[in-house]
DNA sequence: AGGATCAGTGAACGTGTGTTCACCAAAGCA
DNA sequence: TGCTTTGGTGAACACACGTTCACTGATCCT
């Protein structure tokens, strides 16, 4: 529990976050699942038995990204809400922070949106854990929101799910858009905009 | 282009159906990109060698499964337009039967929903061309529906995205759903018929 | 009947994999 | 200063992989 580091566990640390950090490139490239130990360790620039100095074997290392990857999200989500600006154009700004967002984190987008359906058992379980955390949050946060007060805490959770389900999807598509098309970067935003919109209008006439 | 048909051929056929089958299964235990050439051939009951007399590699066989699997979605779609009672509650029917379809074709749907995002480039590529194919379909369907009749074409096409985009989500979730557990499927197909609900409320009062 | 075709065989190859082990040298600590 | 701890090394292993090749025997065609 001391403050004092070591220059050994300092560097310990340094050598584990590059391990992290290569994983989470090489699943960009081709899924965290095709990723071997023996590539993370080489791109990590560390001998294969080095690894198992870090983690007992890659799906403990997939957890320890997932974590990192979530801590990076809710972060962002959180200077998000100090901005005054976004609480009063929630659609348009978050719209807008979303596609930001994703373009500036693209890898832990990525691996969030791709590993959370296709990738080790072990590593899907613990993000979906974290999504469903994220649901109850928003729906902390939409409950206060005018045409919804009144609402079962059911039809809460129901729509806080629509929109992270429609986030992640968005993200998705941001991931998977080409380098350098400003084009299709505002095409998405749009949509996201528009969905979120419809979804909003209904609110004021909804009965459980 | 002859009808009749070569014992030869049909021999040919049936272990190429074969093949097909045990790389869906193996797909659903562990992933399509995880399911090497070797384990396809030995559930198949053939020597890995035999595998080249059908495709020259995995990712061929990859396109031919998405090819089979939205033969399978779109026949059971035709048939479930063709039920009168569907046209008249679209809402809570297509809940009923996404849920119910999901089931009865849980390998199908497993595998869409994985390999949409996890897999192997090309078989990615291949299923989200046939998904956009769907939001086209559908669009013109619901171009049809009253409140939107007057809506652009971009518009329409928006939400087609948004319900497809929801039908897969909620096709995912039945998929991870454990086996045997009736109530977790009435509240899937409850939460999709609420979502559903939600977005056609805003139908009526959408300006774009 | 008899030669041509061809789906499936079985063995072999080179390569990448996860995991192990004894070893080293630098940092920590007494 | 000298003993201990420890992150990283390099070699070795047994194994699964994709791919090749000459082959076999049943089916097809004339």
């Amino acid at each position: 529990m001391s403050d004092v580091v070591n220059a050994r566990q300092l560097q310990k640390e340094r050598t584990r976050s590059a391990l992290l950090t290569a994983a989470l490139e090489l699943s960009q490239e081709q899924g965290f699942a095709q990723t071997s130990l023996r590539q993370v360790a080489k791109r990590a620039g560390v001998v294969p038995a080095a690894f198992y100095r870090h983690f007992d074997s890659m799906d403990e290392l997939g957890l320890a990204l997932v974590e990192r990857c979530f801590g990076t999200l809710r972060a962002m989500i959180r200077d998000a809400q100090r901005d005054p600006e976004v609480f009063d154009h929630i659609i348009d700004a978050s719209a807008e922070i979303l596609v930001e967002a994703v373009k500036n984190n693209k890898a832990d987008f990525a691996f969030v949106a791709r590993e959370r359906v296709g990738g080790s058992e072990v590593v899907r379980e613990a993000i979906r854990h974290e999504l469903d955390l994220f649901v109850s949050e928003l729906a902390v946060v939409l409950a206060r929101l005018p045409n919804i007060e009144r609402w079962s805490s059911e039809d809460v959770h129901m729509v806080s799910r629509l929109f992270v389900r429609n986030m992640v999807a968005n993200a998705e598509e941001v991931v998977e858009m080409p380098e350098g098309r400003p084009d299709l970067e505002a095409q998405i935003r749009e949509g996201a905009r528009r969905q979120m919109r419809l979804i909003v209008l209904g609110f004021k006439d909804w009965r459980s």
